[in-house]
Order: C-alpha cells, then structure tokens, then sequence
DNA sequence: CCCGGAACCTGAAGGC
DNA sequence: TGCCTTCAGGTTCCGG
C-alpha cells in the first residue's frame, strides 16, 4: 500500500528514467480512472506533452507538463508504475503511458483503485491536503496545534490527508509505536513530551522508509520492478503476534476507525 | 462541524 | 477439496 514514503520512492526512481520525455499516447483498459476527463479529451491533451520535472504531495504523484498543466496519478490501495516491458501481457495493467522514445510506463492496479486527473491547477486534486510531515517547517509546534484540536484518536488523526499529508496505515502504527504511544489515545490528550516524541519518530520512521526504498507489501514494486525493503524494519506494521522488538510481548492488532492498527500492549499504554 | 458508514474493487484467507 | 463469506485498504460521498 503505497504511502508517503513509497510514492517519494517512485519519485525519485521516475525523476531519473522519464524526466524530459514526451507522451506519444496513452491506452486505457480501466477508463473509470480517469477523474475529470474522457479518454478522448486525456488523450488529446495529454499527447507531445513534455515531462518537464515530477513532485510528490502526500502520496499523489505530480507531473508537470511542459505546457503547464499537471497530469496526477494516485495509486490507492494496490497500485504501482512500471518501466520493464515484461509487464505488457499482464492482466492488471489498467494503463499505458507512451513516450517518444519508445519507452511504455505501465499503470498496474489490480483492484482497480487507482486515480489519474490530469488539471490546469494541481491544487485542484492536492489544493484541501494537510502539511508535508518531512517540509523543514512541519516542527513539534506545528504537531502540537494541530493535535489541540482533534478529539479523533491519534492514529486516525495522523491518518487523516486534510491533517498531516502522506501517512497512512503502516506509518502511523510504527510512528506511534517508536514514540511509546497508544493508537487509541484522543489526539488532544498528548503531553508536550509525547507530542516531541511523536515528531521525532515520524520523521526517522518515514526517512528510514525512504532510504529502504518503500515497504512492498502487498503490491508495491519499484518503476524497475523490484521491492523496497522497508517492511523489512517494521516493528509493529502487520506484525501480529510476533515479539515486540523492546521487551518481548506479542504484537496485537485492534481495529480504530475500521482499520487495523497493529502495537505493543506493554510498550503503548492506554493510560500512559 | 464532526463522526460513522457505505461504496469502490479483487485476491487472499478463513469457515464449514 | 471446494464453495461461500469476510477482510483489507485510501479516498470520496452521504447521512445523522
């Protein structure tokens, strides 16, 4: 499941192969992810159009065209991008991006989640998200008041876009868990201490996740097609039963809005 | 405004 | 073994 830091992943891997090719064309297998246009108008716009850089705002991925508009990817739940060829009689391709020189970026989607809008204004799809939690000025100050004013439990909290951008699931369970915190906890009920502990953590975790290349469970793969390694260094993050990293007690999982969030009984206290 | 729930999907996993 | 149900997950939309 692709979060912040496997779409920075993508990114950067993307940044070096495709950068400063053109579209020659695009054929769509799942139209319906298609946001705002029909194939025929994406198509038309889309078409000689250069990608002149791409940028990441919480897990969408940017294109800037070299006419100006944006063309934006989501990959949801299972989604991912490929540059090999091998993947051209694959059934879960949804998409295939042409480029002029002969290259084909493919779209794999299984379960059909994933969204492409291409705009004249990306803050048109990205314009309502929260702060980037890795931006210079995302501190502990700016945590802290937005804490304040959440009731919502603070793993639904940190997994809320209109909050904090990019986190999701997995991230938010081991963010909690390096800083000691319960998930269940109300967000405005945090310490000082914890709301530092909390800043602190998100940034290594999400960091550390980057520089292992994502996390592929499920159905992440690398644009070459290779996994991260992140899910490698999980402490907590679908980690059911297994022994606690700090002090041994198995890993257990409660549901909090609906989604499984996985911690240590001993280390996250309800009370703490 | 805030919350909860359904919908979107399909492969995997669990129940009998 | 095999059919059937449930679950997982991010986002959007709808209702209370």
């Amino acid at each position: 499941m692709p979060e912040l830091p496997e779409v920075e992943t993508i990114k950067r891997d993307l940044e070096t192969t495709i950068v400063g090719l053109c579209f020659t064309g695009v054929t769509l297998h799942w139209p319906r992810m298609l946001q705002n246009l029909t194939p025929e108008a994406f198509n038309r716009r889309l078409i000689s159009q250069c990608i002149d850089g791409i940028t990441r705002r919480g897990k969408y991925l940017i294109f800037q065209l070299s006419n100006g508009e944006t063309l934006i990817l989501h990959l949801r739940m299972s989604g991912s991008l490929r540059l090999d060829t091998a993947c051209s009689y694959d059934p879960y391709i949804r998409a295939i991006f042409g480029f002029d020189n002969g290259a084909n970026l493919y779209f794999r989607d299984p379960r059909k989640f994933g969204m492409i809008w291409l705009v004249e204004d990306e803050k048109q799809v990205v314009g309502k998200l929260g702060p980037e939690p890795l931006d210079q000025d995302f501190t502990s100050d700016t945590l802290k008041s937005i804490l304040k004013n959440h009731t919502a439990p603070i793993k639904a909290v940190l997994c809320d876009q209109t909050v904090i951008a990019g986190i999701g699931n997995m991230y938010a369970d081991e963010a909690l868990f390096a800083a000691s915190i319960y998930p269940a906890r109300k967000a405005d009920s945090l310490s000082n201490d914890e709301i530092k502990r909390l800043h602190c953590t998100l940034d290594t975790v999400l960091k550390k996740a980057i520089n292992s290349g994502g996390a592929s469970i499920s159905d992440y793969r690398r644009p070459d097609g290779k996994s991260g390694e992140a899910q490698f260094v999980f402490k907590v993050a679908h980690q059911l039963g297994k022994k606690c990293d700090k002090c041994g007690t198995p890993i257990e999982r409660i549901p909090i809005r609906k989604r499984g969030s996985y911690f240590c009984p001993k280390c996250q206290r309800k009370n703490d």
